[in-house]
DNA sequence: ATGGTGGCCCGGCCA
């Protein structure tokens, strides 16, 4: 089973390259971030001429998660289950061929200093309620999406040149292993150890030229997933060419263990 | 040159 996650930056933007990318990876399970649509205008019919089936979790003009599957889209759970706790519409969740899969856009945080950023923190520490509330660790689960956090120094180009900006502050990090603690591991690094390996690069200086990266898009999967990953891969090819997103998709082939 | 790029959609916010 191929899972995948993508922040599109605007699927309105972005359809021809996402129909592109599934003709030719294939993911069984594709997680979409940053749809910037409303719920009526998402594209469902080109998601299933590619034989998906598709749910979407979105407001307009912000934000917006959705999950495309091929194996079955069944109980899906649109945010955290009270009108008052889902402003932004950055969480959905489904059912697909055996797998509880959660597409997650965790808030920027914007600065330090910002009022965003205890926001950010807050809506991880409530991402690991909303997993303690609904699955277990023993069950086969797959949280896909762009956390806004690079995990480790090595997901980033150059440490030293983003201290004291966001997406590396230690509470950040700390908010992201809470959320692992609760039964996760990011599948990319059980096949990759690899440093600066990224999924975002800024549009702007050249900085997917110059290899100006962070690794923030992750799957994070629970134990019989984590047994079970053969291989996965950032796509660096869909970062390239024609109206690219500023972030690329990655992926793992794993199967329930 | 106190910027840059690209998305929303047309002045300014957001990433």
């Amino acid at each position: 089973m191929r899972i995948a996650t993508w922040n599109v930056n605007s699927l309105t933007a972005r359809l021809p390259r996402v129909e592109e990318w599934l003709a030719y990876a294939r993911p069984d399970v594709l997680c979409l971030q940053e749809t910037k649509q409303a719920d009526a205008a998402f594209p469902h019919e080109a998601f299933a001429a590619l034989g998906y089936q598709t749910a979407h979790h979105g407001d307009g003009r912000w934000n917006g998660v959705a999950i495309a599957s091929r194996v079955g889209l069944d109980r899906v759970a649109a945010g955290f289950g009270s009108a008052e706790d889902d402003q932004g519409t950055r969480l959905l969740a489904a059912d697909c061929g055996g797998v509880r899969v959660l597409s997650v856009y965790v808030p920027n945080g914007r600065a330090l200093d910002s009022e965003q950023y205890p926001a950010k923190l807050a809506w991880l520490a409530r991402l690991r309620r909303l997993l303690e509330e609904t699955t277990s660790p023993q069950d086969p689960v797959a949280v896909c999406g762009d956390f806004n956090v690079a995990p480790e120094d090595r997901d980033v180009w150059d440490p030293a040149e983003l201290e004291g900006l966001t997406h590396v502050s230690r509470p950040e990090r700390d908010a992201l292993a809470e959320v692992e603690a609760w039964g996760l591991v990011d599948a990319f690094r059980l096949v990759h150890p690899e440093d600066r390996l990224f999924t975002w690069w800024d549009y702007r200086g050249g900085a997917f030229h110059r290899h100006r990266g962070m690794r923030i898009d992750l799957i994070l999967v629970t134990e019989p997933l984590a047994r079970g990953a053969r291989w996965a891969l950032i796509d660096r090819q869909a970062r390239k060419g024609a109206k690219p997103s500023d972030h690329t998709p990655v992926f793992v082939d794993t199967d329930p263990v």
